[in-house]
DNA sequence: ATACAAATGCAACAATGTTGCAAAATTACG
DNA sequence: CGTAATTTTGCAACATTGTTGCATTTGTAT
């Protein structure tokens, strides 16, 4: 709980109900969590409107990030401290047994040739697979 | 002309108009599009649920593959002959001067280490950059 | 304790995904 | 070439999500 008012102090981020109950459902989540399962942990006590708006706040304060799956659905992870205000160059993998999402921190992938011309800036890595736990 | 019905003919699909004008509309776009501009390019003369039920096909038959972007915009692009029925694990560029999405075949790039226990199956590599034309 | 600023709830609308069903078009076949 | 069987299309309908405006409520600084 301290956790959570460090948080939101730190973005910069007022202590709304709200707010610290989607910190916390993010925090108790091991994986990224959909717009759907936050309201479903919230036990819709709160707006959709809110919660959508809450979730904007929380990316553009770099709280979190989201990702989005191929089919346009879209999971909000926490941001780990150190990845704040850096860079958001990692790795999601989705699996397809569990349909979980992980965020995998490391290795940095290194930026693959493009044509002359092509100047990157970012990038976006999803992987498809088999998580440790669905890998039998 | 010849290559669209070769392609429809191909994938088993049969000769509408609908299906036609769309293999053209995708032919001429040189970079990955949008349904909604699909839609005018045909000038509405398609249902909507035609043209989505349209891009369900080709998807489903490898005519065809989305790039979903950050945000859940959606855009199509013709799959390359060669790559039809063999994978789809190539790069897109999305250049956030034009806005254009492009495929970018090569190189095939490596799959970073896993964690152990993961299992990669595909991937999907979204760069975001400038294009060779934004690139000044 | 109060005043100002910010967050919330609600209404409303757009875009997109999706399905059922009847009408129309395409293909296969005699 | 014409007809029957199969597919595709258009339309209606509904769900989900993204998004904004506005009045009300809440949080914060003083």
């Amino acid at each position: 709980m301290k956790e959570v008012f460090a948080i939101l102090e730190a973005h910069n981020l007022s202590r709304t109900p709200c707010r610290m109950e989607m910190i916390k459902v993010l925090q108790e989540a091991n994986s990224a969590v959909s717009e759907q399962l936050i309201k479903e942990k919230l036990g819709n006590s709160f707006d959709r409107t809110t919660i959508y708006r809450t979730l904007k706040s929380f990316s553009s304060q770099d709280v979190i990030h989201s990702i989005t799956l191929e089919g346009g659905e879209v999971r909000y992870a926490l941001t780990p401290l150190k990845q704040r205000r850096i860079n958001h160059d990692h790795i999601h993998f989705h699996c397809s047994g569990c349909n979980n999402v992980f965020c995998i921190p490391e290795p940095k992938i290194q930026m693959p040739e493009l044509p002359s011309g092509f100047l990157a800036k970012n990038f976006d890595l999803l992987i498809e697979g088999l998580c440790k736990t669905c890998n039998t």
